[in-house]
DNA sequence: AATATCCCCAACCGCCGCTCT
DNA sequence: GAGAGCGGCGGTTGGGGATAT
């Protein structure tokens, strides 16, 4: 059985339930002998859970925690053997194809991990939602440092990371409240579920956004975007509120690439605009990857 | 070199739904 | 039908390594 036992093989904080009488065991951690055990697993505990797996099959969690001898709950077991120790669990680092499958099935499916995980053969729903909550996490720190002038979401300006920018982390406008309620194709978030808006772009703004990003940033050469920005010249109209004329930073060519297949630059348009009807049919990505868009006169306003 | 901060990810927790008695 | 037990799921925590200052 190809059971990785690499990491977490001893640690120095496992903790126990109860404190009754306690001993040291070779790590200088107290234990008891009938408490149950919590923390980091060790190599003895993942050769005896993989051992007992091996004869009586992963079922039966508490019994098997019980029977096995492990001082673990099932619910540990469960998770240990599930996340780390099952033979066709993949490790490293996910793939672009995978990073991409994510981000298309978490716009459709939203924080489903298990059935995200059920599409990419290999991953497990933890390490999805650990990877997709990082990005997050990542993402809405660089919001936070926006320049209420510009639109940086998309375009951070150290290139490095804003390129994964799943529905959840745009928030160009709107209450952070908003942005995750809405699977499928949605852009247009209920307006009674959000309060006034933190932006200072757009009060009271009702539009999340969806798009993404391939991280191409190991391909990010010492450029800066920092002063170089487009301005949309054309007035829309977003749920009633004016927001033409707000600066872009510019997107140096090639260091993104653009989703293809999740199309979600049409859909980032189609919330901007609002205008009700798609504006996918009048737009196209030249083989430069610069969207056009006719009506609206933002040529080469996206570019990847 | 020391310290602070960031990031990753294993593990835990609480809740929910299903099954069995 | 009620309650217990259990598995599964999504949210959260915290340790520790990596990186920045």
């Amino acid at each position: 059985m190809a059971a990785n036992f690499s990491t977490s093989a001893v640690s120095s904080n496992v903790n126990f339930h109860e404190d009754e009488e306690e001993e040291e065991n070779e790590n200088g951690v107290l234990i008891h002998e009938d408490e149950l055990r919590r923390g980091p697993w060790t190599l003895d505990e993942d050769k005896l859970l993989v051992h007992y797996i091996s004869f009586h099959g992963d079922r039966r969690w508490n019994h098997l925690a019980k029977s096995s001898g492990l001082k673990r709950t099932g619910k540990s077991c469960r998770l240990r053997w599930l996340n780390y120790l099952k033979p066709d669990v993949k490790r490293g680092n996910l793939t672009i194809e995978e990073q991409i499958l994510i981000i298309q099935l978490q716009s459709k499916l939203g924080n489903r991990w298990s059935r995200i995980a059920k599409h990419l053969p290999g991953r497990t729903d933890n390490e999805i939602k650990n990877y997709w909550r990082t990005r997050v996490q990542k993402q809405e720190r660089q919001r936070l440092k926006f320049d209420p002038n510009n639109m940086p979401a998309l375009f951070p300006e150290d290139h490095s990371m804003g390129c994964f920018a799943p529905r959840t982390t745009i928030g160009i406008m709107g209450d952070q409240n908003c942005r995750t309620a809405h699977g499928g194709q949605a852009l247009i978030s209920d307006t009674a579920n959000c309060s006034s808006s933190t932006s200072s772009l757009v009060p009271n703004s009702t539009i999340s956004i969806s798009t993404a990003f391939v991280d191409t940033s190991k391909h990010h050469n010492s450029q800066t975007a920092s002063n170089s920005t487009y301005t949309t010249s054309t007035s829309i109209s977003a749920a009633g509120y004016d927001i033409n004329d707000y600066s872009f930073p510019k997107a140096l060519d090639s260091n993104y690439q653009m989703i293809n297949d999740c199309g979600n630059i049409y859909d980032y348009m189609d919330a901007l605009i609002n205008l009700g009807n798609s504006i996918s049919d009048r737009c196209h990505i030249t083989e430069d990857n610069t969207v056009l868009d006719d009506q609206m006169a933002v040529h080469g306003l996206w570019k990847w």
